[in-house]
DNA sequence: TCTGGGGTCCTAGGACCC
DNA sequence: TCTGGGGTCCTAGGACCC
């Protein structure tokens, strides 16, 4: 058996963890760039607000209506996420840390001792009480039911944000009354499918033939399909498994044609990227860079490219990252485009630990280096930091907008909340 | 004027080898 | 001259997820 605990609307709950007076209020999170809507409240869902509408679209009427929007505030996001996945654990011997805002749990050996449904209740009013996050629980016999009955737990408030599917009859019912298009690992293009052959619900889906599924869709779509019929597919990953690419990537906050500005840039998006390498413990041998310029504006002439810049021997060290940044973009950069988006990727990871001597760096060299980084890396998890690099400049007048942060309530000193 | 960011997996097709 | 068939590896692109 398996639980899913998924938190509702989490950016906007998160916002409003430390605002009771925007309660029953609409509340919507917008995206880098307070471009578009991310996350939305129920009342803000009530005004027809949708989400990925863009922000200057819908900014006048919603205001007037007396909506209340935030651009998005990670620390804060990470901060709350961390507390509630800390709960669970607690709750639960074996978790998967699905995302921001969701988790598996495995219930196998609480199943035996307790009823799942007051273990659900249990789950959501403890996070409710201990961090102030309302959250809703689905159970069931595989990770797409649980997502199933998490749906249910979302749609009906007469569950009171909790849905146990453990029986046959149930998973039948509340499949009947799901859209094909809901469930887990159906996107876009397989819906239209799906409608083109009549099949409506998830209910449908998990009456079709596995053969005809296998050589009219896909494998994937196949595994789903065994999942809601009760088979396990995908099991619990507790571990994060180590990550394969590492992506930094930013909209300017308008059109960049400046050479100078993009080398900025994308050194500032190369030391970001080291950080989450050498917090992987990993090192890469393939760094690309691309640039894009804006695909809605139909009436600019478009460039996008990427190019990759490889590494003789796998790093880590923010100024190797930076360096190849710098060389890849001066590769893709052409003069007379507007540029408004850049990022670098880096790829082929190889284990820290595992490290080959070249002809031209001692081991001590190599030693100092991986000091200096793990010592900048210390100084920025404190409020000493942070220290960066003069390449990724001072004032960033590419950087992002984002005109209504909340404060980082949790995660700074100067930002606490005063009582008085 | 203003449309996010970061991931994974699968598949088809090309390069290359025997 | 004649140019098959099967395997592996890599890459780009599509589809999905949150």
């Amino acid at each position: 058996m398996f639980a899913l605990v998924d938190c509702n609307s989490f950016y906007a709950s998160c916002e409003r963890v430390f605002r009771p007076d925007l309660k029953n209020k609409p509340v919507v999170v917008l995206s880098n760039n307070d471009g578009c809507v991310v996350a939305l409240s129920k009342e803000a869902k009530n005004l027809g607000i949708k989400m990925c509408d863009p922000w200057f679209k819908i900014e006048k009427e919603y205001k007037q209506k007396g909506g209340i929007a935030f651009s998005s505030n990670y620390e804060l996001y990470a901060d709350i996420s961390s507390r509630i996945m800390d709960i669970l654990e607690q709750l639960s011997p074996r978790v998967e840390i699905y995302s921001i805002d969701e988790a598996f749990l495995d219930l196998s050996g609480v199943s035996n001792c307790l009823d799942l449904d007051i273990f659900g209740r249990d789950c959501l009013e403890t996070i409710k009480k201990w961090t102030g996050m309302p959250v809703r629980v689905g159970i069931g016999p595989t990770k797409t039911l649980a997502k199933v009955a998490s749906f249910g737990a979302k749609k009906y408030p007469k569950t009171n944000g909790v849905v146990d599917l453990s029986s046959k009859d149930r998973q039948t019912k509340l499949m009947k009354l799901m859209p094909v298009e809901e469930v887990w690992g159906v996107g876009r293009k397989i819906h239209r499918h799906l409608n083109g052959i009549g099949i409506k619900n998830a209910y449908e889906l998990s009456q079709l033939d596995l053969n005809f599924i296998r050589s009219k869709f896909n494998i994937v779509l196949a595994k789903t399909v065994r999942e809601l019929r009760g088979e396990v597919c995908i099991d619990l990953e507790e571990e994060a498994p180590t990550k394969k690419q590492i992506v930094v990537s930013r909209t300017f906050n308008s059109r960049v044609t400046n050479l100078k500005m993009l080398h900025e840039a994308v050194s500032d998006y190369a030391a970001r990227a080291a950080v989450k390498l050498r917090r992987e413990k990993q090192t890469c041998k393939v760094l690309s860079v691309f640039i894009r310029t804006n695909p809605f504006r139909k009436q600019d002439i478009q460039h996008r490219e990427i190019v990759s810049v490889p590494f003789i021997l796998p790093t880590n060290d923010s100024r190797d990252l930076i360096k190849a940044a710098k060389q890849g973009m001066d590769r893709v950069y052409r003069e007379d485009f507007q540029y408004n988006k850049a990022g670098i990727m880096l790829s082929d990871f190889y284990d820290e630990g595992v490290s080959q001597l070249d002809l031209f760096n001692t081991q001590e060299r190599k030693e100092l280096d991986k000091k200096l980084m793990q010592t900048i890396d210390k100084i920025n998890r404190t409020s000493l930091g942070p220290i960066t690099f003069l390449a990724q400049g001072i004032k960033k007048e590419w950087s992002m907008k984002r005109e209504m942060q909340s404060p980082r309530y949790t995660t700074s000193w100067n930002d606490l909340p005063k009582v008085s």
